[in-house]
DNA sequence: CTGAAAGCGCTTACAG
DNA sequence: CTGAAAGCGCTTACAG
């Protein structure tokens, strides 16, 4: 007959006291071994490890979270899901936060700048122990609240030299002038952009090939398509067929490969041969760009490197080890493929060429 | 001169107390107005929510799980992210449970049995108050560490009537039958099933294209492509490259757009018509599918109204709310394309019948 | 290097 | 319908 003890509200789980007990420690040394927190002595971490190994042991965040006033949460804010550019950068930052022994949260913002700053209020409510944001387009009352946090905070995908900030990107200037580049190299002179969504690295993609265009002495304002609704495979195809009967260009630099791959689905509807009449490329490098006929000319960004990297930058800044650069920037690379082969490399078999790609650091 | 006063470990933020004695009343009392439990007179309530308002407060979620035993998590365990079918499930089930205040925690299992055991272990530390994951085949530790948490837990994109199980999907068999019946209504007897990954939902199609075949007298299993290796659009290409070398079918079900995909762009390359000596099929409706020429035939799978479905479900379970009908079987679609014309309508201009579509319940 | 005390901010369980 | 007390499971801040 087991006897009528006082109701308890325990979970059932295995806690710090009993895991205490079992070691003949206080409580208070088990979560310092645990943790690897100061000089314990050894023999105690020993002690309390095997204990909280043979009882299974697993902390409780939440009190965790309650007593230290940080949880082990790190939320993260991205525009969308739907495009990979992003799915790669989050699997490499789940990954490798995960790791470590963080959960992510993640706030889709859908490019809307109130959107943003709502899920960020949500999860700064659940006193995430990082934050990682996309670029640094936002509105202002979302820098204050970071700010005011104390959260530390990576920014992705693009760089800032600005003093106090943390970043990982690559140059989408650079990127964007040196496609720009390979398409003059190519003997195009009326090259066009062509862009949706307009988001900050989408107009910096545009200003580097502005560059390249204006030093080639060719720039043409008017051969610069901008919508502002979202990307799509399927506007790609509308923006191409427009841009085709209007204005002609020898060569289109679609502002991300989605748009690209719209416009060479198309160009056998509109009878448009491709490169022959057209060069077309793209931007990111997504899956199905190498399969397509032609294949299409891309960047490839380095969105995994980018994920861990700011996972490992974040990790310090949580743990408050110094950084030893805050604004990392990365190379990405060009990948040259048929949709922009010269008109003698056109001529030759389809197959010829296709893997080819020539790097180019950012 | 601030006298100096014992030092403290607040956290800055506002706290129930300070919001009961804004509004003269207890803790207790604040807390369960906020939460609209129990019968709390209506005056009190309105002094409460007002006190909280102005006060800006925001109740802390590790002091409320960790007294509650209950969090607002919300563990979402899905193979993967980088499929479109998934990302739009993901989304609409984020939304609806981020309206009624839960958070959501992705895991990704890669379709591993053992990471997604591994990846449930480090969620229910964090004592979700509720759980989705992906169909039914699963590691039995995994069954039996979901059905000891007491986790309430709704399972999608499959369905089962079996007792106790919470569900919400579609009939995988019925639509793979469909589409099958759609491609013997064109004129073909030697139909193929190309497939890859082949987990639980992937087979089930394949039981629908064995029925509707075996119905129609002409199953043959050497006609069946069963890869074991991720689906990818890639993979597509070569599959239809060696389908078409070894077996010459009149027809081809792939079990994912993907992989169909990658078949319509490998087909000019081989030189191989679309549908003129091949009819190709998909399942999914992914972006692209439509504007690829020839566009693509597709089953359009309702991931979106599952996602909003399951979260609704499993908002009724956390609350400890009857649920009208523990497994929910929502319609799909059958998208006609170009890639199925008969031969006749193949002649046709190409756009003819790009935008057709036929509706069958699933 | 180790520990007893207090506290994090909420909710449960019990009274009234 | 309302509240005083106790407790959730951990860590901080202070001593020794």
């Amino acid at each position: 007959m087991t006897p009528e003890l006082p109701r308890r509200r325990r979970s059932g789980r295995v806690t710090l006291a009993e895991v205490a007990r079992a070691a003949g420690v206080s409580p208070i040394t088990v979560s310092r071994a645990l943790r690897g927190e100061r000089a314990v002595a050894p023999e105690l971490v020993a002690r309390a490890r095997a204990a909280a190994d043979a009882l299974g042991y697993v902390p409780d965040p939440a009190a965790r979270a309650l007593a230290s006033h940080r949880s082990t949460h790190v939320a993260v804010l991205i525009p969308l899901l739907s495009n990979t550019l992003f799915v790669d950068l989050l699997e490499a930052l789940q990954r490798t936060l995960r790791t470590h022994g963080y959960q992510t949260l993640i706030g889709i913002t859908h490019y809307d700048p109130r959107e943003e700053e709502q899920l960020l209020r949500e999860q700064m409510a659940h006193r995430p122990a990082g934050l990682v944001v996309t670029g640094f387009e936002r509105s202002e009352e979302t820098r204050a609240l970071i700010q005011a946090s104390g959260v530390p905070c990576v920014h992705v995908m693009e760089t800032s030299r600005a003093p106090g900030v943390h970043c990982v990107g690559f140059s989408q200037q650079d990127a964007g002038y040196a496609l720009t580049q390979h398409l003059l190299a190519g003997g195009a002179r009326r090259i066009a952009f062509a862009a949706a969504q307009l988001d900050a690295r989408v107009m910096q993609r545009a200003e580097g090939y502005r560059r390249a265009l204006r030093e080639a002495g060719c720039y043409e304002p008017a051969l610069e398509m901008l919508r502002p609704e979202p990307s799509s495979i399927a506007l790609g195809g509308h923006m191409f067929a427009r841009l085709m009967s209007e204005s002609a260009p020898e060569a289109i630099f679609f502002c991300n490969d989605d748009l690209a791959q719209g416009a060479l689905m198309a160009a056998p509807r509109l009878g448009i041969p491709v490169p022959g009449q057209v060069a077309v490329a793209g931007f990111n490098d997504l899956p199905g760009s190498d399969q397509l006929m032609p294949s299409l000319t891309s960047v490839r960004t380095p969105r995994e490197t980018i994920g861990e990297e700011a996972a490992l930058m974040l990790l310090r800044l949580m743990r408050g080890e110094p950084v030893p650069r805050p604004c990392v920037e990365l190379p990405w690379s060009l990948v040259v493929r048929e949709s922009t082969a010269a008109p003698h490399e056109a001529e030759r078999p389809a197959k010829a060429g296709r893997q080819g790609s020539s790097k180019a650091e950012g």
